[in-house]
Order: structure tokens, then C-alpha cells, then sequence
DNA sequence: GGACGCTTTCAAAGCGCTTTGGCTGCACTA
DNA sequence: TAGTGCAGCCAAAGCGCTTTGAAAGCGTCC
């Protein structure tokens, strides 16, 4: 019995190793590929990549060859005998508990689709945000990316200057504060996405509106209460500091906002939210007051039109500020695209939020 | 002027190339650090792979040199010398305005920590759903991926079977209804959830309990039905097929299946449901019709405990089966390197969501 | 003192592609 | 007729690593 069981193992080790050969057998490589059709590699790989200097017919054969063959060039050869890896790196910086950028999937959609498209490969590395400098040094280093996207820029983020320094192209999406004319970003015109919803909201004649706003060390936090102030101090509305909250962008946050807002001797009429999570609990708080939303207070707010969280479909019809997040994936990858190909592309994109009229605003009563 | 102006533009292409050249130069190989050392290239290889037929000392004076000289290896011809891609792949097929999986973000998380601890980087690749399977077969032949991880499997899904021929490693997050013993998976025990979660409820007193289901043709919510609809029957309650709903997981689907439930002659004093988003339209809708959660009306939901839904700080606090999905990517990740590398595997890891209490259920008054 | 074994090192051969720098005919000019 | 140009093809040299097979050096054993 041991003879035999050793014998099984023998034969079974052997099995594998004869399977494992017949499935490396099946792929096929230039250099069978070009035996095959009697013709060198230099060939096959001109005709396969449409150089000119190869003659139609023979090209034609060549591209049926390499069909039938199944034949696909190995990426990493190619890689290595370019020195392109015709991938995009994002960095994913993350702590233990941290919250995940719930916009994060919907850009990554957009963007995914673009290198879908253009034949690039989208890599992501979630490190520690302590490691997050390193990991951009390794991706440059072992050559593993062609450029980068870099998220949620800080006021004067640091990233901007040590990829720069790297000399590795990449896209911001979103803009620091200062000295954005230095490289290339797109974004969302937060300022006056913010501007003109509180505008709408005074216009409806509110005078007491309330900010439930995102972290003010994110740039968009800080341009979208710009904005609000702006329209505020245009129509010659006081700011009530009291009225305006800076936290993350959750729905409890907006909830107890709500609730501590509407305790104040001079309630907000018309509150302003910079994301639909933030919007659904201001909703509930308001709900939970027995407050009618649209009619006793007027809601709006910031749409990134997060495909689980369709405002269309959903809720209250809320009066929003809209701007297609997974759209924005896909422009920026193309610009970083374009960028890395060395075509000539504009420095920045700036995109404009779109007003959509719900029932969640009304002008004010009383 | 002319003349002055292609000087100007000659001397600029030679600094560019001069910039360009230094700035390869920088980036060091084997071929220089070995040369710097006194070494063959082996060595060097074998010092830094932690070979052991290398002198300790000698390594050490490898490593130094490496680190001092910022030696990294490059990646693209580590891959094609040894065959393995060090990256794991997951597709994600997506029509034009499908929704997103929310749940996304989180599993990646989950999984890039894993990956990232391991050194393995991750590949997705966003693709029309009919070009699924040419993207499976693609990331084999170009040897791109050592391993994939199948995500939201169907009944029967074809995937699997394809996997297999490819003779690709792979991990299912979640599984196929009928003969899950095939192939490796991570899933979480959905009927059981169900089953404890609604046995809570009739401990309750509630008889007439609602579900609100994800669409049937996955599997996750076909488990949870069953759960649901086998701990009725251990109680001895009927099934009311008109407090069952089957659709997205999304806030409006809830919100107005909770409203059709709560019109019927015999209304539901319990409802389920199969998400937190869902949980969230269900409460909405409780709230319009002037309900009170957790008095009128008990809520629970399966909670995978996304980190911008984080019920924990959210909402009245809920009654939940959690089970937290960023885990799961970790666990999805670290299965799939074990199997890659040839170490011994469970085949399939179930785990079990617990039961968390909240103020959303109470005992059935009345 | 030769055979042997062990440790430590190396040269060279890949991995599968791209790209450089020819080379061969053939048509066309002078 | 020799010379020129060009279309079309090829051999071979990389890309930067890993890995194979060999060998040098040295102590040990009979």
C-alpha cells in the first residue's frame, strides 16, 4: 500500500506537470506565431502593431494567424521592451477605521471605463496614509504606471509637488487653493455651484439658510462656502456663523445639524447640503421635528449623482446642485490619457454644476 | 531672428532629452548596483531575494547599496523573468448607467490592505457586461493576473466554469446556489442571518413581518428568503407573499414598498430588509405616515456595515445583522494569495453575521 | 595527497516582446 | 548599364530581471 500510494502520487505529480505544460502549450507566443506563418518576429510584430512597412497582404495573414492562434502579446514583455506599462495608478490612502470615499466607486466607474476604452489598465494601491508618499516613489520607481490620479487634494497638498518632483504625469481631480495653473486638474466649479444655489434659495426669499458642509480642509469644502457667503453678502444677508457646520459628509452629521438649527431662536428656513447622504438626514431630522420639507423648510442640495443614491427616483424630489461624479472619472482619465500620449490637452477642466428643480424647495412662507 | 529661434528650440530639446536621460539615470538597476558592489548581477538578485546560498555579510553590504543607491526592481521584467504577475485581478462588468454596487468600495478597501501587506497589487478592469468573459480571457493570455476574485455570483454563474478552463486561481465572494464545493469562496451565512433575524422578530410577538429582498437572482437574496421564510415556518406563521418584495437595494424601492405594506388591511409590525439604504426608506416611510420606529413599528436590516452608513452613529439606532464587508474583502484577498502561492486553504470560508441591538425593534405592542 | 563536499560566487541563457540597422529585390532614373 | 530609391523583410540586440549550471576556494576524510 505504501508502494502504491507512492506510485499514485508519482503519477498524479506528473499529471500536473503534463497539464500544467499543455496549458502553458496553448498560449502562444511570437515566436510560434511567426514560425507558423514562415515569417520573422520583427514582422509579425510590425503587423500586428500597424507599421507601415509591412505589406497589406502579408498583414492580413498575420491577423488571421494570430486570431485563430489565440494569440495575444504577453503584457509583461511588452511592458519591459517599451518601458510603457499603459497602466494608471490610483493611490488609495486609508487608515484602519477610516471611511472609504463613498464616491470612490462611481469615479472609478467612470475612469475604469475610459481605460477600458483607450486600452489602459487601472491599478490601485490602498496603503496606510502614512505610506502614501512611498507608494507613489515605488510606482515610479518599478515602473508599474504611466501616470496617476490623485483624489481629494488638501488646501496646499503635498502630492502635487512631490509627483512633480517625480516627474510622473497625473491629473488632480479637484484643485489645491493656491497656484493651481501649475498642473493639470479637473473639477467641479464649487464656488459658484454654492453661489447659486444660495442664490435660488434667497431668491425664493429666504433669509435665514443654513451650510451643512463637508470638512473645510477638502478645497471644495472651503470654495462651497465661499460661495454661499458670497451670495449671502451679494444680497446683503447677515452670516450666521451659528447656521453653517464643517464636518464629514454623513448622515448623522446633518441630523444632528438639523436638530441644533432648529432650536435656535431664528430657525433656518432653507438649509443647503453638500451631499445627499447629508441631505437624507437633515430629511429625517426634519421629519422627526414633524417639520414639511418644502414647505416649512426648503432643502437643498448637493447632487454628485452617485448611482445608488438617485435623487431622480428617490425621496422628496430634492431641488439639487448636480454634477456627475462617475462623468468626472472618465474626463479625467482621458485628460491623463491624452497627457501621457503627449496630446495637446487643455491645463484644467472646469465643470459646471447644473440647477434641477425639486419639491423640496419653496418660497419661504410666513 | 529665425536663426536665434531654432538655437532657442535645439538647446531646449537637448536639455530635455539631458533632463530626461538624468532622470533614467536615477532610476538604478541591477546591472549598476551589482557593478558598484563588485558583484555579478546573481548575487545581487540572490542577496536581495533572500537566497541562502549567499554570505550574510555580503548581503548586508547588498542591501545597504541598495537602499543607498534607491534600487528598485523594476517590476515589468521581474514578471517576465518569473512568469508570475504579483497582481490580482477583478472585473467589473458595467452597463452605461447601471448602478454602481455600493458595496464596492468598501470590499476593495478590505482587499487592498490585504493585497497591499502581501505585495501583490490589484488590477480592475471596468468593461461592458457582454465583454466579461473576453476580459477573463484576455487577463490570462497576457499573463497579466495571477488570480481573480468573482464578484456577485448568480444561481449558476457561467463565470466559474470559464475560471476553470482558464485554469485561473479564483475566489468567489459569495456563491452559486448548486455545487458550491467546486471552487473556493468566501460568503457570509445569509440564511442563517435571515433566519435569526425574523426568529428575533416572532420572539417579539410580531407575526405579520415583512421582507424587503435584493433582486432574487442573487444568490445572497435568495438565502435570505429562504432564512426568512424557514423561521416562519418553524413558528408555525403563514407567509404572506404580498409582504415580500423583491427588487434593488436602494432607498425609493423601500420607501414604497413599506407604504404599500402598511395600506394593507392586515399591515406588517416588523419589517426586514436586506439592506441599510433600504432601512433608511423604510424609516422615511414610517416617518411620512407619522409611525414611530421601534414602538409602532419594529425595523431591522442585514448591515454590512459600510463605512459611510455606519449605523453605529446613524439613525435611531437600528436592530441589525452585521456583517462588515471591508472584512470580507480582506479575507476574499488573503485566500486567494494563499491558493496562488500553493499554501494549504479551507476551501470556502462561512461566516456568520451577528445580531446587534438596537431601538428600532421592541416587542409587539398591542 | 587526492577525493569529496560545502559554501559562495559567477557567466550566460532565458522570459517574450520591440526596435535598430541592415539586406534583398525590383522599379525607375540618367 | 550602372545608379538610386523604396518597399518589404530579417537577424540580432536590447529591455532588466531570474535561474541554471559551473566553478573557485577551502576544509575534511581516508
Amino acid at each position: 500500500m505504501g508502494f502504491s500510494f507512492l506510485l499514485f502520487h508519482a503519477l498524479s505529480k506528473a499529471l500536473w506537470i503534463k497539464l500544467k505544460q499543455f496549458g502553458e502549450a496553448k498560449l502562444s507566443n511570437l515566436k510560434k506565431l511567426s514560425e507558423n506563418l514562415g515569417l520573422s518576429q520583427t514582422t509579425v510584430s510590425r503587423a500586428l502593431n500597424g507599421y507601415p512597412e509591412v505589406n497589406e497582404n502579408t498583414r492580413k495573414r498575420v491577423i488571421n494567424a494570430a486570431r485563430k492562434m489565440n494569440y495575444q502579446p504577453n503584457s509583461n514583455a511588452q511592458r519591459l521592451a517599451t518601458g510603457k506599462s499603459k497602466t494608471i495608478g490610483h493611490v488609495v490612502p486609508l487608515a484602519k477605521h477610516d471611511m472609504i470615499n463613498p464616491h470612490f466607486s462611481d469615479f472609478i466607474a467612470g475612469a475604469g471605463e475610459a481605460y477600458n476604452k483607450h486600452h489602459y489598465d487601472m491599478l490601485i494601491s490602498v496603503v496606510a496614509a502614512s505610506e502614501e508618499e512611498d507608494a507613489y516613489h515605488k510606482m515610479k520607481r518599478d515602473g508599474r504606471v504611466d501616470g496617476v490620479i490623485v483624489h481629494a487634494p488638501t488646501a496646499n497638498d503635498p502630492r502635487i509637488a512631490l509627483l512633480k518632483s517625480l516627474d510622473m504625469p497625473f491629473v488632480v481631480h479637484g484643485r489645491t487653493y493656491h497656484n493651481d495653473d501649475s498642473y493639470n486638474w479637473v473639477d467641479v466649479n464649487n464656488r459658484r455651484a454654492f453661489s447659486q444655489a444660495t442664490a435660488h434659495l434667497i431668491g425664493l426669499g429666504h433669509k435665514n439658510i443654513a451650510l451643512i458642509n463637508g470638512w473645510e480642509h477638502m478645497v471644495f469644502a472651503i470654495k462651497r462656502r465661499e460661495g454661499f457667503m458670497a451670495a449671502m453678502q451679494e444680497a446683503g444677508l447677515p452670516i450666521r456663523e451659528e447656521l453653517m457646520v464643517s464636518d464629514e459628509m454623513i448622515e448623522p452629521v446633518a441630523n444632528m445639524a438639523v436638530r441644533r438649527f432648529m432650536r435656535q431662536p431664528e430657525p433656518p428656513t432653507a438649509i443647503l447640503c453638500s451631499s445627499m447622504l447629508m441631505a437624507i438626514g437633515a430629511q429625517r431630522a426634519l421629519y422627526e421635528m414633524d417639520l414639511r420639507i418644502g414647505r416649512d423648510v426648503s432643502l437643498m442640495a448637493f447632487d454628485d449623482n452617485l448611482s445608488f443614491m438617485n435623487a431622480a427616483t428617490s425621496m422628496v424630489s430634492m431641488t439639487v446642485m448636480r454634477s456627475g461624479i462617475r462623468q468626472h472619472g472618465g474626463i479625467c482619465a482621458n485628460l491623463l490619457i491624452d497627457l501621457i500620449e503627449g496630446r495637446d490637452t487643455p491645463p484644467h477642466i472646469l465643470l459646471e454644476a447644473e440647477l434641477l428643480l425639486g419639491t423640496s424647495t419653496s418660497a419661504k412662507v410666513r
